[in-house]
DNA sequence: GACAGATAGTTATCAAACATAACAAAACTG
DNA sequence: CAGTTTTGTTATGTTTGATAACTATCTGTC
């Protein structure tokens, strides 16, 4: 079933441009292979990057079991304490949908509490308890090493000034 | 269900430190969060970069209906023909179970062939179709506008630079 | 050359992330 | 007030990504 025998391999004709691998040796498994263009392009390397960094952030913060959009939801309810899930939901990119999983997540672990928030019987008023913040303060020290880690791989590359590249790229 | 009640809101109460949010106007909708550390978070920006990155890939070659991990295979099949499942997958992070799933998707539209690689009854030799080959063509010419697009927001860092830092980061 | 162990590809399966549609309640708007 | 919008939510579907297990084959060693 994955192998399709409708489309027969045209390769191995002899005569065609060399690119199309002709009559070449096995390649030996140890050879590595060739990034080519891959190697000029930002969004593979952005990607592997980002894995990268997030594989780092798990192990580095496990012990608090905060995933990197729970400790973000954490930290911005922290500066913008009696803001509605839409709000948070918003800056973070998350659909709403998916946010309100994610909040009875935090809910459910007695991180961030709810209120009725005044004037508007729809919304709550979302707020960090102090379980939470505790937590919050924990990660962040944890996370310290973290970004001391990445900073040090930055090479001679400015700290602020990738972040203002990537903020560039990112308000697309 | 969501709205678990065994973690009563311990907010509001007045005297405690004035970072938990005690009496303060609603917040109205209009104002706009306040970012606080995030701003300085590397894998905050990575992640937010990468995603809009991707998306205009996406829409940049959705005429070649291909997804990143799929360009990067026919990439990377064209600078190395004859190279194992193993070996694709390897360089670029994806388990090899999953990329049974793609491989068998771009050999069904005749984009990628297999022959019996030589000496190793186990591994097949992929190659790039003509087919394929025409497509990655198309869509690497489709895909300069994206770089573009990309190395003007940069800023005034320098692609090459950028490009090493985020290699250094991955390389972890 | 037989056997233990590694490797290649595959299947099945699962969990997490992400997206859409639809809805009720409340709020806003002309 | 009628119509539209917003908020939170449920249900549901799709896409990724990860693990386990199996077959066939290859490799190294005795």
């Amino acid at each position: 079933m994955a192998m399709t025998s409708e489309t027969r391999p045209r390769v191995r004709r002899l005569g065609t441009k060399p690119r199309v691998a002709a009559a070449r040796p096995p390649a030996r498994p140890s050879d590595r292979l060739d990034l080519a263009d891959l190697d000029d392009m930002l969004g593979y390397h952005l990607r592997r990057a980002q894995v990268a960094v997030f594989a780092d952030f798990m192990t580095t913060v496990a012990s608090s079991k905060l995933k990197p959009a729970e400790f973000s939801i954490l930290l911005l309810l922290h500066a913008n304490p009696g803001r509605k899930q839409s709000d948070v939901a918003a800056v973070l990119g998350i659909k709403r949908p998916n946010f309100v999983v994610i909040l009875a997540r935090l809910i459910g672990r007695g991180l961030v509490a709810q209120q009725q928030a005044e004037g508007d019987r729809r919304s709550s008023a979302l707020y960090l308890s102090e379980r939470g913040l505790t937590l919050l303060n924990r990660t962040r020290s944890l996370l310290e090493a973290h970004e001391a880690r990445l900073t040090e791989r930055l090479g001679g590359l400015d700290r602020a000034t990738l972040i203002s590249a990537l903020k560039s790229i990112a308000k697309a």
